[in-house]
Formats: structure tokens, sequence, C-alpha cells
DNA sequence: TTTCTTGTTTAGAATTGTTCTAAATCATTG
DNA sequence: CAATGATTTAGAACAATTCTAAACAAGAAA
């Protein structure tokens, strides 16, 4: 009984060759802590804190690294919405985020129900990467 | 002659003491800046060098103070595009931005021009607070 | 004016989130 | 199994921002 790995962490596995990254336990364990279940929202901080009660064994440092190392092979997106933390999205598909400031929290917003008209186009010798819109939700008054 | 101040200094001290704000020579000197041109975006930083520069004496932290300050009596607005930086705009009406992420520029989008539309309706307990789209540029290839 | 009170400024220390460094460790290949 | 190069890591370094408590200045009162 060689594999003693689940499907999932076969598949996981596989993600990670094909983005050119050993599948070292360091990654696997970050990957399967964001990949296993639905989409979600962690700041380094945050999933570096759920390995350790996971048991996983690694340092914040690479948690930095795998983070960005995801982003860069689009396994991952960044979002942009608050000056103090980062937050690493696992859903990279075209949608838009609601913030309650108040929760630091994320809410996905499907990109397929937002229709975004009149923009004007990109000044001249630049091009538009992404259009972003954070809602911003405050506690009912 | 009592008051050598010009008409725009009078303005500014009257708009400080409305917000409940001393006007103290700093707080004068940075609302000069800020609000005798056209609107900007300016950082903490760019603007305390740029006090510098016109001869203004005053420390980071009174910049960072009054930055706060503003934005808590409505005369300036935060605008979150960049996890490093704090970028404040003169700008606190109803509009968004195009955000060159090489030059770390911000543009404004008026927002009259912009409808957006489907976006679902905030999590119960919770309210829209402002909407904000950040249009990400980058040089065209 | 002068004095009093309170708001404001400031230098410098402290904090926070993140990145860097260089040495130790691990994964893969031959 | 050894060699090679990627990866991890502890801890230092960093950058932006906030805090602290002491000095200072603005407006009110006398």
């Amino acid at each position: 009984m060689r594999s003693s790995g689940s499907k999932a962490v076969t598949e996981l596995v596989q993600r990670l060759r094909v983005a050119g990254l050993r599948p070292t336990r360091q990654r696997v364990a970050l990957g399967r802590l964001l990949f296993a279940g639905p989409d979600r929202h962690v700041t380094a901080e945050s999933l570096h804190l759920e390995a350790a009660k996971t048991g996983a064994q690694l340092s914040l440092a690479t948690v930095y690294n795998t983070l960005h190392q995801f982003t860069a092979s689009g396994l991952l997106r960044q979002v942009v919405v608050d000056g103090a933390k980062t937050y690493f999205d696992t859903n990279t598909g075209d949608h838009h985020h609601f913030y309650a400031e108040d929760r630091a929290t994320l809410i996905d917003i499907p990109g397929d129900c937002v229709v975004i008209d009149g923009l004007p186009k990109a000044p001249v010798g630049m091009e538009i990467e992404r259009v972003e819109v954070v809602v911003r939700l405050k506690p009912r008054a």
C-alpha cells in the first residue's frame, strides 16, 4: 500500500506539480485547508493559526511564501479591502465582494449577477486588468 | 491690517471651525495643499513631503492625525487599493477609481457615468455603506 | 494683557503586517 | 544512496502606521 493519500490529496499534488511547485508537506497541508472544501477567504495569519490547530508544523514565513506562490500560479487571488491585512481568495473567477468592516469579513458576490455599465475606457497606454467591486457593509442602525 | 489671509484661507478656517477643529498652523497648511486646487489623492508620506517643500514645519505624526481628523469630518475620504499605503481623496462625492498598479496612481471615475446593476442586497443585520469600484490598470502590452 | 484650560503637536518608542537572509532541510534525479 | 537544487525556517529587518507622554499653542476668562 504505497499511496495512503486520499483522492483529493492526489489531485492537489497534481495541481501543485502542474504549477511547477514541489508538493512538500507544508504546501500540501495548506492546500488541503484551502481547497478541500468550499471557497474561502484567508489571511496569512488566519491560515497559519488554522494550520497549527490541525497539528501542521510550519512557519508563518512559509505561509506567506506559499500564499504568494499559489497566487502567482493562479490558484488563489488577492483581495484588497483593508489597508492592514491582505486577504486571499480561493475563488479566482470573476466575482466581487461584500466587506463587513466591523467583522473584517468577506462574502462573495457572484460575478454573473452584477453588471457594470458606463465605465470610461482606460487611459492611453494602459489597459484594464480587472474590475473589482467592493460593497462595504456596516451593522444596520 | 489685521487679517492678512486670502479669502481661500478664510474659507478654509471656516470649514475647520465648522468641523470642530481648531485652525492651527499645521491644519491650515495641510488644508491649503489639499483644498486650494482641484481634487487630488495623497498619502501621509506624500503630503508630508509636499508640506516640507513649501516650507511648512510639521511632523509626520501630525499629518497622520490631520488626515484622519479630516476624514472623520467628511472633508476627505479614504481609498483602499493597495495593501501597503493608504490613500486619501479630496473628492468625497460618489465616484470610483482607476488604479495604475505600476505607477501607484489613482484617477477618478465620475460616479454619475457608472451604473452598477444586480448587486444582491446586504445580508440581514447589515446595510450597505458604500459601493466602490476599482478598475486596475496595467501598461498596455 | 495675563492666566487658565484644554486641545494640539511632536519626538521617539512601539506595533503590526510583511519581507528578507542565510543556514538547515527536504524532494527529486541520476 | 548521493548529489543538486528547491524549500523551509528562525530571526532580523522593514515600512507604514499608531501610541505615548511631555511640550506647546489657541481660545476663553479674568
